[in-house]
DNA sequence: ATCGCTGGATCGTTGAACAATCCAGCGAAA
DNA sequence: TTTCGCTGGATTGTTCAACGATCCAGCGAT
């Protein structure tokens, strides 16, 4: 059995609470207020900070405090555009079988999440079949990127903000991606995948301000 | 004038060690050590050493201690696969004229370091180079992604690696990539960087062992 | 209404402490 | 001789208490 460190360990159960949503952005922590809810000390907190500020899901004003990082004019198109080059590229480099697998798979968890009306299961799959997509380049590094990446998603683009018309828009798109993948037509699944990127962040920018 | 916190000057100052090749991959990195040399506390450099960890510069071995990051089988593989990634999606994509300009900057720099035979700014012009492609994007995120891939290159292919027979090569291969962009010729652009990323990732495979 | 001060809260950093863990070396047993 | 197991020392992980520095809200004086 293997523990992670305390730190660690403190770490992860905030990146939970950002992802569930209890932590909304602008939110300031406190560190001795942390550090008490989780019994552990102020010096374990603070590494815990400098992690998930690493990860931009925590953003650090000296001096002044941590706070939950904040969508800020331009993030929205900056997101967008490390998702384009990663997953795009990836996609278009193909994959081996078994990645391919995955990204099916993917696909077809979100049509069960679609037929069980269960909207939780809908975004999650959809994480996993951009991951599943970056996972194809077999890269340790596009895959940690592209995790922080979906971590700030879940952190901005919360629950409240997708509604279910989202969903079905993409789910046949997936589909359509997926199966030009599948059948090595990898320039029209990257042209398909671009353009679902510049949809969505066009959806997003709508949304949120600016 | 902002003081940067003690923390991150050590950080910096151990950034810098390792650019500089003081410290070599693989070597231990003791906590004590560190914090009487720099004379801070240990809790201080814990917090660096998060940092780069962080970063992929540092490895953290729990409960043995930290280690100047190593090559791994298909780190070299890996590194490249994020830099064809986002250099190649950000020529593509062109960039404002100012950015355009900062990238001829870089290869008259580089020109500049040849004809004095200088080969310490010959390497850093070519960083130059390859980060002024990337902030075509104008994106903070693929900044500071690529910032941290050039950071690790410098880490593991220190100077010693390189010869002046390399740089030969790439100094002509800059100037073409440079006028494809200034004359619009992205996709040329984008195929010349995309080959001469290949051709670099062979030749450094060749070298280092894997 | 503005300015400047002050007190309290929080951060940044330190130093010391102690348990947990690892590791090299050494001695005992096969 | 080789292997096994132990022990002691070194280092890490974590906590705690302290103190100066910095920020900020409130309040009083102009």
């Amino acid at each position: 059995m293997k523990v992670p460190s305390v730190a660690e360990r403190v770490a992860e159960e905030l990146r939970y609470q950002l992802a569930e949503g209890f932590l909304v952005p602008g939110a300031k922590l406190t560190e001795a207020t942390i550090a008490e809810d989780l019994g552990v000390s102020r010096n374990t907190v603070r590494e815990a900070f400098a992690e998930l500020a690493g990860e931009r899901l925590l953003l650090r004003q000296p001096n002044k405090g941590v706070f939950v990082a904040t969508l800020e004019a331009g993030d929205i198109h900056d997101v967008y555009t490390v998702r384009r080059a990663i997953e795009v590229s990836s996609i278009r480099a193909g994959g081996s079988p078994e990645r391919i697998a995955a990204v099916r798979a993917a696909v077809e968890e979100g049509k069960r999440a679609a037929e069980a009306n269960d909207n939780e299961g809908l975004g999650s799959a959809n994480q996993h079949f951009h991951g599943a997509i970056v996972a194809l380049a077999e890269s340790n590094r596009l895959n940690t990127i592209m995790a922080q990446i979906l971590a700030e998603m879940r952190l901005y683009f919360h629950k409240a903000t997708l509604n279910a018309h989202f969903y079905s828009d993409w789910l046949k798109e997936n589909e359509q991606i997926c199966s030009a993948l599948e059948a090595g037509e990898l320039e029209r699944a990257g042209d398909l995948l671009l353009a679902y990127l510049n949809r969505s962040e066009q959806q997003q920018t709508a949304i949120h301000g600016e």
